[in-house]
DNA sequence: TCGAGTATCTCGCTCGGCGAGATAATACGG
DNA sequence: CCGTATTATCTCGCCGAGCGAGATACTCGA
């Protein structure tokens, strides 16, 4: 029932890419002195800044699901290690923005754009049907994964 | 130069899958009272039972990146826990091999398999080259992912 | 202006993971 | 066989990430 058809090699295909992107990202941290947290933290407000929305620190904490405990501590590291500058909000002055620093994202560009060069040029060899067909798998396993809680 | 071709929001695709899939990972661990080094260990440790090799206290904490004294804490709490057995090994009775309870076998399923079950469906409405592409690009990214260090 | 609401921070604590070293079992040269 | 080096795991003491509770600082509606 539990047992494989040619498609379970695919799902633990997955799921080994999933754990080697892990790793990957842990050397990153351990390099930098940082912590799987971290790193979560510096690509959530990666996102935000490509998306140019502004990332405040308790928006920062729910996406990680820390507390405003933990949320703190973990910008204070960040900001501690220079990977990121708190901004108080002009607007509403109880806000804390965060932006990462250019020496972060260029950190982050070292480390991960060999891999996503490679990845960019894996793409490259597929025609249009096939790389819609990756496209569609991916889109179909991230909603799957969001729905099945 | 660091900047979107069509390529560009494939890898993004990928990078937000690999972090939904860890959100439900993360529920998973939350659920049943676990730790995300736990689950990786469940995981790590039925992977070795589905390739039929024991896996013994050192070869886990290895995997996992985790020192001797780590890794006995690991095993104690998923023993205290009821989803891991020791064994003393038969040949060298230095070493402890490690087994999943078939109850631990159990959760994991009732967790992943809806998630499974939806990946495998997505996976049937391709033909043979189209699968041949979601296959092989994954595990270009798989092989990136190893080398890229 | 006052009070309710909201964003962040501080304090004290728990517990996962680490380094160092202890313990137990095996391997191997003499 | 015996003693020593080696290997696998465990114990002890500590550090630090993250939590709960509550303090602080700011905003906004009445």
């Amino acid at each position: 029932m539990r047992n494989q058809g040619p498609e379970m090699e695919v799902v633990h295909l997955l799921r080994a890419v999933t754990v080697e992107l892990g790793l990957h990202s842990a050397r990153f941290a351990s390099r930098n002195g940082m912590h799987p947290t971290d790193v979560r933290a510096l690509i959530a407000l990666m996102d935000a800044s490509r998306a140019d929305q502004e990332m405040t620190a308790g928006r920062l904490g729910a996406v990680l699901g820390l507390n405003s405990a933990g949320t703190t501590a973990l910008v204070d590291r960040l900001e501690r290690a220079g990977h990121v500058r708190r901004v108080r909000g002009k607007a509403d002055r109880r806000k804390v923005a965060i932006e990462v620093t250019e020496s972060a994202v260029e950190l982050g560009w070292d480390h991960f754009g060999p891999l996503i060069g490679r990845a960019v040029e894996l793409l490259r060899v597929y025609d249009e049907r096939e790389t819609a067909a990756i496209r569609g798998f991916l889109e179909g396993v991230r909603e799957a994964a969001k729905e099945c809680d």
